[in-house]
RNA sequence: GGCCCUGUCGUCUAGCCUGGUCUAGGACACAUGCCUUUCACGCAUGCAACACGGGUUCAAAUCCCGUCAGGGUCACCA
């Protein structure tokens, strides 16, 4: 037997890191065990702008490189993959379970369930739809009168249903302790219990691997299974994530949990995989960076947790830099391009000579930079003909007595070093400092700010050397100017 | 409210099934020191947890019961 997973977003309109995670263990479960990963998209409650919330999707799975094997625009022999789209299969699932008997009219209007529901709530017990079956006199007077009705699976009372889950274990409930639950609405849409189960049947899935949240709809769901006769695919629950620093779930208020958000800072794939895979599952006492081929190998549902795990920004960001120092130089600069356009750095066509700019930059920001958009924040100065200088970089180091003396000389001494290059840079900048009798960093620091605005960065003569001596000497006379317009009180 | 799931450092987790090797291990974060012209990297050190209460046992993070806390579900949502 193949193994079959999937994974079944409804077009929402962003992707969850959340689900994301959920959808990174079907698809390594898939992986795993060279069977297939299926894409389904659950739209039986959409109409508006799915098209667009389905492309984020996508593009989402393209960018984790988790490829799917069927769904939306591969196709497969179990399509199609959108549950707008199967309602012939529903109908047909249906009118087996009538002819069967499991399932039964129900033609109460929803005004009277609210009733019953408000009058459960006051009580303060469980609402549960007990529904009597309606006679054949019944239905063909309300069917004259023209009454709508929904389809609800009658569930048989006095019995346990038992989830073997591959992740929470054994859970059981009484059928008791549920309602007569509706598998078709009024308007013969399918509802998830019923469209779900009828899905993964047809597509042979063989590890349903959700959110926890399903578990209690999953003894539903198992009536359902037997009642058409289907054989129960293995159901495994995964803990929601929560908060960060918290035990509460994870939403759009606790700051970024939408894929794209990383997607546009720059992050590596590779370190969100490895984030999410760790995020709730380990392999050992000690292991926490692994390839994707690692975690393909080595990944199963028994190590994966029970219970909650909050989302760890701090930790993402490390695994962050963790991915980021096994990638190429070459790789960098072409992956920076598209951030650096954006802020309007460089044009559409880069020459050979900016990209070796760019290269220099990257070169020399080292394992500062962190995400793709560090570019900017870390490395803009380097692209504009202007700098801003950072306040606190401008108090600390030049709002100092005798600062602008020694930027003057400085800048006299920097107009003869020859060659202007790194190594000879180095030893004038030293000689200039013993010359003089000022400490390397008294000159270092202020110059860093003269000619880059910020207190932070890349090696002091990388700075120099990159910028080249005609921008060091003019923003220099920019910052006595600056300094002049501004004295020191 | 009924039913179901979960509870180890701030966080991710190892250990739990098969009690003793756990004075509870690793990682992130944080703090300090080293390196250093800044920051980052790297190295070293430190801080820090078995939710609570009973019970079983020579022995409990590990087994049992209860309490508390968090989450889910009880829709003609998914």
């Amino acid at each position: 037997m193949t193994v079959r997973t999937r994974f079944a977003p409804s077009p929402t309109g962003y992707l969850h890191i959340g689900g994301v995670r959920t959808a990174l263990f079907n698809w390594l479960l898939a992986r795993h065990y060279g069977g297939q990963f299926v894409l389904r998209i659950d739209d039986t409650d959409q109409d508006r702008h799915v098209e667009a919330a389905v492309g984020l999707i996508l593009e989402g799975f393209r960018w984790m490189d988790m490829g799917w094997d069927e769904g939306p625009e591969v196709g497969g022999p179990h399509g199609p993959y959108f549950q707008s789209q199967r309602g012939e299969k529903y109908r047909a699932a249906a009118d087996r379970l009538i002819a069967s008997g499991h399932v039964y009219r129900d033609y109460t209007t929803a005004e009277e369930r609210d009733a019953e529901k408000k009058a459960a709530d006051a009580a303060k017990i469980a609402y549960r739809f007990r529904g009597a079956r309606p006679t054949p006199e019944q239905i063909t007077q309300y069917d004259a009168e023209g009454r709508p009705y929904a389809l609800r699976f009658q569930v048989p009372l006095g019995r346990k249903v038992v989830i073997n889950d591959a992740i929470k274990g054994t859970v059981e409930q009484s059928t008791d302790e549920m309602g007569d639950f509706v598998i078709m609405r009024a308007g013969g849409n399918p509802l998830y219990n019923f469209a779900s189960v009828v899905d993964d049947a047809d597509m042979q899935i063989t590890h349903i691997v959700r959110a926890e949240e399903h578990l209690a709809n999953t003894f539903s769901q198992i009536l359902v299974f037997e009642a058409l006769g289907y054989e129960l695919p293995i159901f495994a629950h995964v803990p929601y994530v929560a908060a960060p620093g918290s035990r509460k779930k994870l939403s759009k208020r606790d700051g970024a949990v939408g894929l794209d958000e990383y997607m546009n800072k720059g992050y590596l794939p590779e370190a969100m995989m490895n984030y999410l895979a760790r995020l709730g599952w380990s392999l050992d006492a000690s292991q926490e960076v692994f390839t994707r081929a690692e975690l393909i190998e080595k990944f199963g549902l028994d190590r994966v947790n029970s219970s909650p795990a909050s989302h760890d920004p701090d930790k993402l960001f490390w695994l962050q830099g963790e991915w980021m120092k096994t990638v190429d130089l070459a790789d960098k600069v072409e992956a920076v391009l598209p951030w650096m356009h954006k802020e309007g750095l460089i044009h559409e066509s880069v020459h050979l000579n900016e990209k070796r700019k760019i290269a220099a930059v990257i070169s020399a920001l080292g394992d500062r930079l962190k995400t793709y958009s560090d570019i900017i924040t870390l490395g803009k100065y380097f692209f504009t003909d202007t700098i801003t200088y950072d306040p606190d970089a401008v108090k600390k180091r030049l709002r100092k007595p005798g600062v602008s003396e020694m930027l003057v000389k400085f800048a006299e001494m920097l107009k003869t070093v020859e060659p202007y290059e790194i190594s000879s840079l180095e030893t004038a900048v030293h000689a200039f400092a013993e010359t003089n009798g000022i400490k390397m960093g008294d000159v270092v620091n202020p110059v860093r700010v003269a000619v880059t605005g910020q207190g932070v960065g890349p090696g002091f003569y990388d700075c120099l050397h990159i910028l080249g001596r005609d921008v060091c000497l003019k923003r220099i006379a920019d910052t006595i100017a600056m300094l002049a317009a501004e004295p020191t009180s």
